[in-house]
DNA sequence: TAATATATAAACTGACCAGTTCAGTTTTTT
DNA sequence: AAAAAACTGAACTGGTCAGTTTATATATTA
């Protein structure tokens, strides 16, 4: 009854697909995933999930995007947090890390690098809210603490490319590939310390 | 009659089923490609495939061994070439560069990477091929440049982590997603000189 | 020359899957 | 309560594909 300046509705099972497309893809990757375990995970009938989208793969877009939105919120939270422009980076490091360490950003990036031949808008999808997102807010991120004189970068795009490398380490590369499924804190800390301090080496102000 | 268990190792049509395979893996993906395909492409029966192969998935396992190690016996040609550090980490940078930039290493990377959840030996092959392979090397030569008090590196690991993933500076991720097919080598040079200024500045000693 | 190993084409099997259709049921709206 | 919209379940279509089998052909070698 009261719905007022609510978005209107396709339909009510429309978030029910999307959930359920999500846990199979997840689980199954893009090809492994049949649209009959989508609809039986979703509890919906194969009609209805084409009813709201008209192929597997723009349902897989849509299930990336979602996925990638969620991800780039829960990063975005906060970019600020300490005068300290060392612990401020270290920070980010931690954020970006955890960003394309866990499972999800893992799978997300298999499935989209995958597919990325064969639907190359997929890769453009993914890149605009997911590295890009990130790029863009590290770039103002530093042009502030340039401006601040807590850093000093002649090439603040090259140098926007090279913090999250720098936040991989190695790491991401082996999780992609399946040789491990976890990074521990300590390998985490060593290789945010690793990034933060190289970053500073180069870009840092004479304390 | 035909033997079980008799392993066929060797027939004259070997190479060439592994060359057909090679151009449409590289074409179509792995799951994009038909063993159909392949057997046309190679001049070759199916039956002849099979019985050097005995699934589609450790041919394919077999062209991504032979791809990468060519590419890294072309890398490895020569890792020294100059006494001056700053030339000599240059050289490597570009030779990493071409390595996991070219066609070839971009395709192999998309296939191992979807498909390393569902066949992780195929993620664990591509590793100790590449990667791995680059990172040793690049250990050792780390190793002598400290010897040889070039550098100063307290955690060699970490450093030999940090260089390859420098030497990607976001250009890596843009062409693995389809979004750009090359780089123009003046901006290959701007990340190679970003990446060895940022090493040096951390690892060099003074001059 | 005869035996053996290797190769071939083509048909075949068995399974899987994306997407459609439709008659009938449930939910929401009017 | 009636109309409209959303949904169901199940069968069906049309297609793909990995891998096998068979009957036949060619090359090597003893």
């Amino acid at each position: 009854m009261n719905a007022p300046g609510q978005i209107i509705k396709q339909g009510r099972k429309w978030d029910q697909v999307l959930e359920g497309a999500r846990t199979v893809f997840m689980r199954d990757g893009f090809e492994g995933a049949s649209v009959d375990d989508i609809v039986r995970e979703a509890g919906v009938s194969k009609a209805t999930l084409y009813s709201y989208f008209p192929d597997k793969r723009l349902l897989f877009v849509e299930v990336a995007k979602a996925e990638c939105k969620a991800q780039s919120d829960e990063a975005i939270k906060e970019v600020e947090g300490s005068d300290d422009i060392r612990v401020a980076l270290s920070q980010a490091a931690g954020r970006m890390i955890r960003f394309f360490m866990s499972d999800v950003g893992i799978q997300v990036y298999r499935i989209v690098v995958g597919e990325s031949q064969r639907f190359p808008e997929i890769g453009r999808e993914f890149y605009d809210c997911g590295p890009a997102m990130v790029r863009s807010i590290l770039v103002e991120f530093l042009k502030r603490a340039v401006a601040d004189g807590k850093l000093k970068i002649d090439d603040i795009d090259l140098a926007a490319d090279q913090f999250p490398e720098l936040c991989k380490a190695g790491l991401h590369v082996q999780m992609v590939l399946g040789l491990r499924d976890k990074a521990s804190d300590e390998e985490i800390d060593r290789v945010i310390a690793g990034a933060v301090d190289m970053f500073l080496c180069k870009y840092g102000v004479a304390d």
